[in-house]
DNA sequence: GGAACGATTGAT
DNA sequence: TCAATCGTTCCT
């Protein structure tokens, strides 16, 4: 499992780009759901896309938490984005979700999402919420704790990395804030 | 109290 | 390309 210290050593745009890789867990009274994070975008605390650019509120609340805690939020009143919290209490970044390559528990996704194709159950940050069965409830949970964690990434592993542009903002839409493995196929639409 | 909008998704 | 759908934020 993943360190506390994992969240603020580095900076949030180095979290982010390390998080690829990664394994987020949930374990349901159904079984384990896991994916290898595909994609990835950081969100800085001066950052005028970032919902903590204004301060904190109750709804961003979360951000100004410890880093390694959940951000989790409604929008478009029907779907949650996940949100890793990063750098140091009260300072409001965090890294959100976007994609998950499916490892564990593709049957209960598919339940969990009501489709069937393995490609559309994690290629988003709304879908694979939805997948994994997260809810607002893990708002403010410790991410290096049961049943909702992340397992560090095996060394062996390589991959190329891609560094981009944002999706759904229009502030701060130049910045190269995103970050997927290059020819993943579950990386959300480009 | 009211209005505008959104770190999306899925159907057309 | 566009509707769905509603909590949060900001303005009055």
């Amino acid at each position: 499992m993943i360190n506390k210290s994992y969240f603020w050593k580095k900076s949030t745009l180095k979290v982010a780009k390390s998080l690829l890789g990664c394994t987020l867990v949930h374990r349901t009274k159904k079984g384990i759901i896991s994916g290898k994070i595909v994609e990835t975008e950081a969100y800085l605390h001066d950052d005028p896309a970032s919902h903590s650019f204004n301060g904190k509120t109750p709804r961003n609340d979360a951000m100004f938490n410890y880093p390694g805690i959940a951000y989790i939020y409604f929008t478009y009143g029907m779907h949650y984005c996940f949100n890793i919290v990063t750098n140091r209490k009260g300072i409001g970044e965090a890294v959100l979700i976007r994609a998950l390559e499916p490892i564990k528990g593709i049957d209960l996704m598919k339940k969990n999402r009501k489709i069937d194709s393995l490609h559309n159950l994690c290629n988003g940050p709304a879908k694979l919420v939805q997948a994994l069965g997260i809810t607002k409830k893990y708002n403010n949970h410790d991410l290096t704790k049961k049943p909702l964690y992340i397992l560090t990434k095996k060394s062996k592993q390589k991959y190329d990395l891609v560094k981009t542009t944002r999706i759904g903002i229009s502030q701060g839409s130049a910045l190269l804030y995103r970050f997927y493995i290059k020819d993943n196929s579950f990386v959300s639409k480009k």
